[in-house]
DNA sequence: CACGAGGTGCGTCACCCGTA
DNA sequence: TACGGGTGACGCACCTCGTG
């Protein structure tokens, strides 16, 4: 399963092994090799070309990621290529929206890989908290408890049906707000998704004008 | 400085869909 | 099947910016 494929969930394993180079926001994240019998961490000398090459394709990649805020996951390849994987986004799906990609909750651990998570967190960092000021608890039950055997009155009915409403609003007012803002998070995702693209691509056009220059060297 | 256009965020309604 | 959450659509308020 390609890493930048949305249409499936991902697993620790199987992210893992299309992921042999992880890089992530944190300072010295640890990078896996190809084979995983040997690690380096950014920063240290390569001891050959090819690892070299690889960490200069994935230092671009890394500025790249470090200058954006929405902090997405990304992969690079043994080849070079670099690799989005679903942003970091610590709270939702976004299947709502068409094409989108799965998105998990991406943690870095200690190790050097990280951790592909279905949880979806926190989601309600405070603003949920406002669901809890009116417990469904007080409403008509317990109206009608306080005068057992009797049915409400329509003033009391009236408040009842008053108060469900004031509370669907609420409920819906957070919920509106909640899908704004991931709706924002999602396009912001695209966008630095479009601008690891555009650097990739750039890369690769740099790359094949090299080797067609070399070609031509060898062939005159 | 007044005014209109465009952008943005918010609240609400209506609808869809998953779930108990 | 009722209920509740998610979200598109709509209208409104506010802000910014260009223009006369």
């Amino acid at each position: 399963m390609d890493a930048g494929d949305a249409s499936q969930p991902m697993t620790q394993s199987a992210e893992y092994e299309q992921s042999p180079l992880v890089i992530c926001k944190e300072e010295n994240t640890k990078v896996v090799l190809p084979d995983s019998s040997t690690s380096t961490h950014l920063g240290d000398s390569p001891n050959d070309e090819d690892a070299k090459q690889k960490l200069d394709v994935e230092t671009s990649a890394r500025n790249i990621f470090n200058n954006n805020n929405a902090g997405p996951f990304i992969s690079v390849n043994h080849s070079g290529g670099v690799q989005f994987i679903p942003c970091q986004q610590r709270y939702d799906t976004f299947t709502s929206w068409p094409g989108s990609p799965i998105m998990q909750y991406a943690v870095h651990s200690s190790n050097g890989t990280y951790i592909v998570s279905e949880d979806k967190g926190q989601a309600t960092t405070g603003g949920m908290s406002g669901y809890q000021v009116s417990s469904p608890a007080s409403g008509l039950s317990q109206a009608m408890d306080g005068s057992p055997g009797s049915l409400p009155s329509p003033q009391q009915l009236t408040e009842e049906a008053s108060r469900k409403r004031e509370l669907r609003l609420m409920k819906n007012r957070e919920a509106a707000r909640e899908c704004r803002r991931k709706k924002k998070e999602y396009v912001k995702c695209l966008e630095n998704r479009v601008a690891v693209l555009e650097k990739q691509n750039k890369t690769l056009i740099e790359e094949l004008k090299a080797l067609k220059d070399i070609y031509c060297h060898k062939t005159e």
